[in-house]
RNA sequence: GUGGGCGUAGCUCAAUUGGCAGAGCACUGGACUGUGGCUCCAGUGGUUGUGGGUUCAAUCCCCAUCGCCCACCCCA
């Protein structure tokens, strides 16, 4: 056998039992989100490709080489969606949502898209679940998201997973810095790495997190963003500090974290885990105080996270074995005749929420011997007999213990 | 887009200097006419990723191509 088709390169299929855990995610998040006042909102995958370019900045690799866009059958740009905020964004200025109360909060899942090699933790479409909330710059907003992270993390099972943090300053002092920037790296240009000299033109403050070598070297000496930032962004920064503290939230300070969308703010942060390889954000976010009025909508200060799911999906797994349960109850038919006693008897269990598989065909034997593989709890068994006496036949698979129970009371016996 | 590693049964892997493609597990059935697990037996399953080349002969050597993995880049 040889398959016709196979799925896309970086598009993978998710399989049981693993589709379990991911459940078993998604029902953490929304619980843990739906506790802090979160509501999930559905926004489409296609947008405008004028969207993403607008928000995550043009610069950015994944709008300038990663998107997958095409023109529409009317010849209009259309991207699939690379990240989730910018489309959430557009619907709260949209629908006009600022008029709601603030703060608005919400939450979303769904896969994204990025046209890139694939790797270990990194695939075309991945599915990311994030939180976005809007209407408020206090930095007890920021200190809330990340602690309902964390809570999220925890509860989703992840273990020895660490937060960073770094604040890169508003639209009143990050211009200086990345002026400072540039005084310090102009007389080193020529040792920096290729992609770093690119970088030194299109955004300074990326030549602060690569990892090539030299690279590393020169900016030992290099400014810190926290050095420049001006008093607002100063007192934001050490109020949330002091509230993560209050929580007794571990995370440590990286004044070379930069994120690669450009509508960041002040406060960004990522969440890491060791176990991920090159790869290994597992969650990453900060405040995005100027994107809602670059979308049109009023001067609206917000800031939300994503956590991807394939990384989420590969740690937790890693950690605790994810069983799938059999069914409760094995129906094994035995004859043609015994079909419809049998689906109408599990039915009745199924009615009952019972997990039910039937053995329409087969002998006998290799009826049982499917429902031990399965890991059932209990036989019953229907064939020419027991349509006879009207009582069926029952056997307990992991005690042995068995007996016989009239054709209507059985499903008591599992109730 | 760039670099490195790897492609043999559903899965994990063998196959001597190039010499008839195998095992374990899994799956299906039987031994045991209607009672699972244990045991034994049998069966299904392969164009050795694909296409060329060298050779009497290629899973093995060469070239190309595709796929997967890891890393760069980028990022969740």
């Amino acid at each position: 056998m040889k398959a016709r088709f196979t799925a896309l390169k970086g598009a993978p299929d998710v399989l049981p039992p693993e589709t379990h855990l991911w459940s078993k995610i998604e029902n953490a998040a929304c619980e843990v989100f739906c506790a802090y006042g979160y509501d999930e909102i559905k926004t489409p995958i296609l947008e405008p490709a004028e969207l993403f370019l607008r928000s995550i900045g043009s610069s950015s690799d994944i709008v300038a080489k990663e998107m997958y866009s095409f023109t529409d059958k009317a010849d209009r740009s259309i991207s699939l969606r690379p990240e989730g905020t910018a489309g959430v964004v557009r619907a709260y200025v949209e629908h006009n949502l600022s008029l709601r109360p603030a703060p608005q909060k919400f939450f979303y899942r769904g896969p994204m898209f990025r046209y890139e090699r694939p790797q270990k933790g990194r695939q075309r479409q991945f599915y990311q679940i994030g939180a976005e909330c809007f209407g408020t710059a206090h930095p007890g907003m920021d200190a809330e998201l990340i602690v309902m992270l964390m809570a999220f993390l925890e509860k989703a099972g992840l273990r020895g997973f660490s937060l960073e943090l770094n604040s890169i300053g508003c639209r009143q002092c990050r211009p200086a810095f990345k002026q400072r920037l540039k005084e310090f790296f102009g007389p080193h240009l020529d040792v920096l790495c290729p992609d770093c000299q690119r970088r030194y033109e299109q955004n300074p403050l990326r030549i602060l997190d690569c990892k090539v070598e030299r690279c590393s070297a020169v900016r030992a000496g290099a400014p810190l963003i926290s050095e420049s930032l001006c008093e607002d962004c100063r007192m934001h920064f050490g109020t949330l500090l002091g509230l993560l503290d209050a929580m007794e939230t571990p995370y440590t300070l990286n004044p070379q974290m930069v994120r690669g969308l450009d509508y960041y703010t002040r406060t960004v942060f990522e969440v890491t885990s060791g176990q991920l390889g090159a790869q290994n954000a597992v969650a990453a976010g900060g405040r995005y105080d100027l994107l809602v009025s670059e979308f049109g909508g009023p001067e609206t200060p917000a800031l939300g996270f994503a956590a991807g799911m394939e990384r989420l999906s590969d740690i937790i797994l890693s950690a605790t074995a994810s069983g799938q349960a059999g069914p409760e109850v094995f129906i094994a038919s035995v004859g043609g005749e015994a079909a419809a006693a049998a689906l109408k008897t599990a039915s009745a269990l199924r009615a009952g929420g019972k997990r039910v598989e039937v053995g329409w065909e087969g002998s006998l034997k290799s009826q049982l011997r499917r429902a031990d593989k399965m890991g059932a709890g209990h036989v019953v068994i229907i064939g020419g007999d027991e349509l006879k006496s009207g009582s069926f036949k029952w056997k307990n698979l992991k005690n042995g213990e068995s007996g016989e129970t009239a054709a209507g009371e059985i499903f008591k016996l599992f109730i």
